[in-house]
DNA sequence: CTGAATTTGTGAATTTTTTCACAAACTATT
DNA sequence: AATAGTTTGTGAAAAAATTCACAAATTCAG
């Protein structure tokens, strides 16, 4: 299928999963892989794995598996991570930090190329390759260099100024860490990275 | 409904999204919410949020709404969130330090009471009130306090280990940021955090 | 080359989740 | 107390996601 059939988001979300168990087994040098050992590998179950890859085209040999190089390559090219993306971060205090020093974004295909904090001077000791700018740079910046992608751990009180600041900007995807609900347009897309509903959903299930 | 009815694991995410709502609503005094109202602040559509809170009972009065204290109280009370949820952090790094000092957690109903680190002297410069363990006084730790939950931060390659030994002492529930998948006990629920796959999927959806 | 053993790809069946749509219950107004 | 207007609660319908189960393709051992 050469035509860009529509994925469902949950596929996706397990591709992402997939890709990085096949790293494990590149890095063994592992060649063939079948749809019963990546799929205990990736935690789901092997039909459900296979039902996910003909998203990207029929490629497995019955009887041996798949061969893992061509499997990555395919998962890669399909979500796009051959390349690595740029990101902007908004607001290091004490998370934002912690992801500026990240050094596994890289390895995972994003690159955080500019960080802006509303007090970028507070923040001037880091040390870091990656600059930290004032707000006031933030429309400037995005329109000079192409990126889509952005991260927003800034207090609640900001994270909706910001995401209109972000979007006005033609920013299309946001990370946001506030644990707050955000309005955006429709074609701007939020993930929601909120800790303590995930730890309140632990809680719950474990008693 | 007295009998301890089996909630999705999909509402239960819901009902947290929808008590945080209710918190802005119970600080502007506001005293019913119908359910119109209350789907567009949490994002969903009124008929789901209707159906999820059938697992609670029902307590609407037609034509008026929920009374806001009251749904506020039986979400609280079925996601045990009324008491404070004591939580242990295991690795102090970069991620974990952040985590360390974020004063919302007790907002949200849980409270780090000790973090554990393989090198704690190196940790110690950070002023906190929440001690920092040798990861050798963690099974004592965990013997004497009652603690279910855990949140590791450790790298990668010490992740699966440090599961072991939570699981060895008792932990039940287990919030990974690392980003690898974890063996653990089928009565043991681990929620994972996993930053990259996030930034992939917006990635994926944005283009 | 043969036959047993694997393993894919996929329609169909099943399960889960979401949405619809409306009677019943209640409010508010006059 | 009658009427108009809301809003819940929920079966039933629809949609989405998962799992089953098996024919077809291929491998591999001898
Ligand atoms: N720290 C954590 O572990 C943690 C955990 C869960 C959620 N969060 C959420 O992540 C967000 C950040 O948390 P944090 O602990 O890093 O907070 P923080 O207060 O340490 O840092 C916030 C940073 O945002 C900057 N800022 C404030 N207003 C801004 C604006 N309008 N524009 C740009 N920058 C602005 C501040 O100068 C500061 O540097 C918060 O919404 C918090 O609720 C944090
Ligand atoms: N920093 C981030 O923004 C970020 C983002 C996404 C994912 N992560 C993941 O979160 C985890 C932590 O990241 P980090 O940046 O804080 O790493 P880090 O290296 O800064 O900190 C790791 C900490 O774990 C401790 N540690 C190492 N082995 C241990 C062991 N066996 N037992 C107990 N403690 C041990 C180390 O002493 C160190 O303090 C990693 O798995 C990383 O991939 C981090």
């Amino acid at each position: 299928m050469t035509s860009r059939l529509k994925i469902p988001r949950k596929s996706i979300y397990r591709l992402s999963v997939y890709s990085r168990c096949l790293n494990r087994l590149l890095d063994n040098h592992v060649e063939t892989v079948s749809s019963d050992t990546l799929a205990k590998a990736a935690g789901v179950k092997p039909a459900q794995l296979r039902k996910d890859l003909t998203y990207l085209g029929n490629f497995g040999r019955r009887g041996l598996g798949y061969n893992v190089a061509e499997l990555w390559q395919r998962i890669n090219s399909t979500m796009g991570t051959n390349r690595l993306l740029p990101v902007v971060l908004v607001g290091v205090g004490n998370l934002g930090s912690a992801l500026l020093s990240y050094q596994g974004f890289a390895k995972e295909g994003f690159e955080i190329i500019a960080a802006f904090d509303a007090e970028p001077e507070r923040r001037r000791h880091r040390q870091s390759a990656i600059p930290i700018y004032d707000m006031n740079r933030l429309g400037a910046f995005l329109k000079s260099h192409k990126v889509k992608l952005a991260i927003i751990a800034v207090p609640a009180e900001a994270a909706q100024e910001v995401v209109n600041r972000l979007v006005s900007h033609g920013i299309q995807g946001i990370l946001n860490f506030s644990p707050l609900l955000l309005q955006s347009p429709t074609d701007v897309m939020v993930n929601n990275v909120n800790l303590a509903i995930e730890l309140e959903n632990l809680a719950y299930f474990v008693r």
